[in-house]
RNA sequence: GGUGUGUUAGUUCAGCUGGUUAGAAUGCCGCCCUGUCACGGCGGAGGUCAUGGGUUCGAGUCCCAUACACACCGCCA
């Protein structure tokens, strides 16, 4: 037996008790005749003391150990002397009686502690040490418990857990997908699932009514601080629901999360917004609810006044920013840079400065006062505020003034990672023009419904057409997402025609799926959501990296494994591959 | 594919308008210390300033390229 107890569990009711504990070393501090070494394990920490009541074998083993060696400490749990109130242990302290060194352990690169001196570098190569910190056990913890909270909820509504394959057929719409050479197979190749999709709609044509999977996703595109190559999705779909049932049961599924893993109710019914409402609001589809700052459009209010750059444009939109009168010329100047930056690719920064005495704005000399004070009041602004407007094409000109909206919340510090504003953002549109390719996509995915209402617009506008989807959004950050599928062949037919594909192609990549749509399939809908994200919004930071064990860095790459990396002739020869030159840079 | 920031001791960083021996903190090593818990005191070791070019009498510092890291845009049905 290694050890009686963990490094987190003795209190003072403890002791007199003989224990056997065993973990790393955190620090040792030597004052002479005695000596306190910190052992740590998941659990916690508890101080162990060497002094002149331990043998000289003791004393002389203590002597010789560093940081991260591994111990075994026999001993007896003692009152403090002097107790520590900062760590459930702090009452207590081991008498080592005897010390093993169960192994030695290299210096490590950098301190493993509650705030390491590492860099992000040097803390993913060395990750199973980085691993070992409170911080990054806290958030692999918090991921656990979530995980048993989503089985416990679901499994309680009657979903099952069904696990669906990583090797299948790659489907180029959408995301680019990772490949996989087939040995049996030459020159044919799996891809790995962007996400178990038309999976789990095959499920519901067999009968399986409810089901979820927590399960990996792979899809080969950039990396972001909330997007990895390989991520999870908590996946789920249900058969015999509309849209309603399906927000219903989530949203229920949401609150068991928010209250039993952070002890937050919500007793109201999260907000639903149309799509089109988020964007004219809030410039992005994925509002963050957390602050106000509501758009609202000047566009009648602020044209004829002689200033072309509001007359020549689509559309004028602002938002009063609370309490920044007091925002200085640097600042306001600095807030223009930010707009101006490539990121965002804004023109330029309207600014109206309303006061008691009255408003000054960067327009005053195309407006009147009493025009300025207008748009001032349109935009809800009150003494105190300062109204920031541009101006542009629509959706362009909207998305840039989410950029400035969300950047002007931080200066305020109004994105509190404590504070939760969970909403559904529906009616999304079903398609997306693409000016590059000259075509529609899906925004969704091609197997999401139309509106019933909207059907018959596909094939006269199909830009006018709502799709039955939705998505989960809290603070800023889309969580989940889903839709009412099509069920019916015909019309999956012709949605992949409004999608450009013509019958064969449909046939070639989707037939599977139209074909089992012939043999009897249910109206059925679901939903996924971002594990990693859910996590990571949860523990408060906004990157996912830290919630996930063995995470890829910006470029893909695992720094730890060293991988991607080449592999051997023999392995190619026997996959029928051959490998190309890589253009080199110039 | 693009934009930005960064790369100096084991680690985290400072190093100004180019100037003579590149600093701090922390970690590490040694000695001292019986109540520490960010222990303390004294002493010590530790540097190809990412790499390659260029400008200059002289480059950690200026310029160009490359590599790597991070953030973002494109991309992510």
């Amino acid at each position: 037996m290694y050890r009686s107890n963990t490094c987190g569990e003795l209190r003072i009711t403890d002791v007199g008790k003989s224990v056997t504990l065993a973990g790393w070393v955190q620090k040792v501090r030597n004052l002479g005749a005695m000596t306190f070494i910190d052992l740590r394990d998941r659990y916690g920490i508890t101080q162990i003391v060497v002094n002149d009541s331990s043998s000289a074998q003791t004393r002389e083993t203590a002597s010789k150990i560093g940081r991260e060696y591994v111990l075994q400490i026999k001993g007896c749990v003692i009152e403090r002397e002097s107790k520590n109130g900062k760590i459930p242990t702090g009452d207590i302290e081991i008498q080592a009686q005897e010390i093993t060194i169960l192994n030695e352990a290299t210096l490590p690169p950098f301190t493993i502690e509650e705030d390491s001196d590492g860099g992000d570098d040097l803390r993913m190569k060395y990750r199973y040490l980085d691993l070992r910190r409170p911080p990054l056990q806290r958030n692999l913890m918090l991921r656990h418990r979530m995980a048993q909270e989503v089985r416990r909820f679901l499994d309680s509504e009657g979903f099952m857990e069904i696990e669906t394959p990583f090797l299948i057929k790659s489907t180029p719409e959408g995301a680019r997908d990772f490949v996989v050479p087939s040995r049996m197979s030459p020159n044919e190749f799996y891809a790995l699932p962007q996400s178990p999709q038309t999976l789990k709609q095959l499920l519901m044509v067999a009968g399986y009514d409810r089901y979820f999977q927590i399960v990996r996703c792979f899809r080969d595109e950039d990396l972001r601080a909330d997007r990895q190559p390989e991520f999870t999705q908590i996946d789920c779909e249900m058969s015999f629901v509309e849209q309603e049932d399906v927000l219903d049961i989530f949203e229920r599924w949401a609150k068991h999360m928010f209250k039993t893993v952070m002890g937050i109710e919500f007793s109201n019914k999260f907000l639903r917004m149309p799509w089109i409402e988020a964007m004219e609001k809030y410039g992005s589809d994925k509002p963050d609810m957390r602050f106000g700052m509501e758009f609202a459009n000047i566009t009648s209010l602020a044209k004829g006044h002689s200033f072309s750059v509001f007359d020549d444009a689509e559309y004028i939109v602002g938002f009063a920013a609370p309490g920044c009168a007091s925002y200085s010329r640097k600042q306001i100047d600095a807030l223009t840079e930010f707009i101006k930056r490539p990121q965002v690719g804004g023109r330029g920064l309207v600014w109206i400065r309303v006061e008691e005495s009255g408003v000054k704005s960067s327009i005053d000399k195309f407006f009147s006062a009493e025009d300025v004070r207008e748009i001032a009041s349109k935009l809800g602004a009150k003494a105190g505020d300062m109204c920031f407007i541009m101006c542009g094409p629509k959706f362009k000109v909207l998305t840039q003034l989410c950029a400035l909206r969300l950047e002007v919340a931080s200066q305020l510090g109004l994105r509190d990672p404590k504070k939760f504003a969970p909403l559904w953002v529906i009616d999304f549109p079903m398609f997306e023009w693409d000016e590059e390719t000259q075509r529609f996509y899906a925004m969704h995915h091609p197997f999401t419904s139309p509106k019933p209402e909207d059907v018959q617009y596909l094939e006269s506008d199909p830009g006018r057409v709502r799709a039955n989807a939705y998505d989960f959004v809290c603070n800023g950050t889309e969580i989940g997402g889903g839709s009412i599928r099509i069920h019916d062949a015909k019309l999956q037919a012709l949605i992949f025609k409004c999608l450009g594909f013509t019958p064969q192609k449909a046939e070639e990549q989707f037939g599977f799926l139209m074909n089992a749509f012939k043999f009897g399939a249910p109206p059925h809908g679901g939903l996924a959501f971002g594990f990693d994200r859910l996590c990571s919004l949860f523990g408060g930071a906004d990157s996912i990296r830290d919630f996930i064990a063995f995470p890829k860095n910006n470029a893909g790459r695992d720094v730890m494994l060293d991988a991607p990396s080449q592999i051997d002739q023999s392995q190619l020869d026997e996959l029928y591959l051959a490998l190309k030159e890589v253009p080199q840079k110039k």
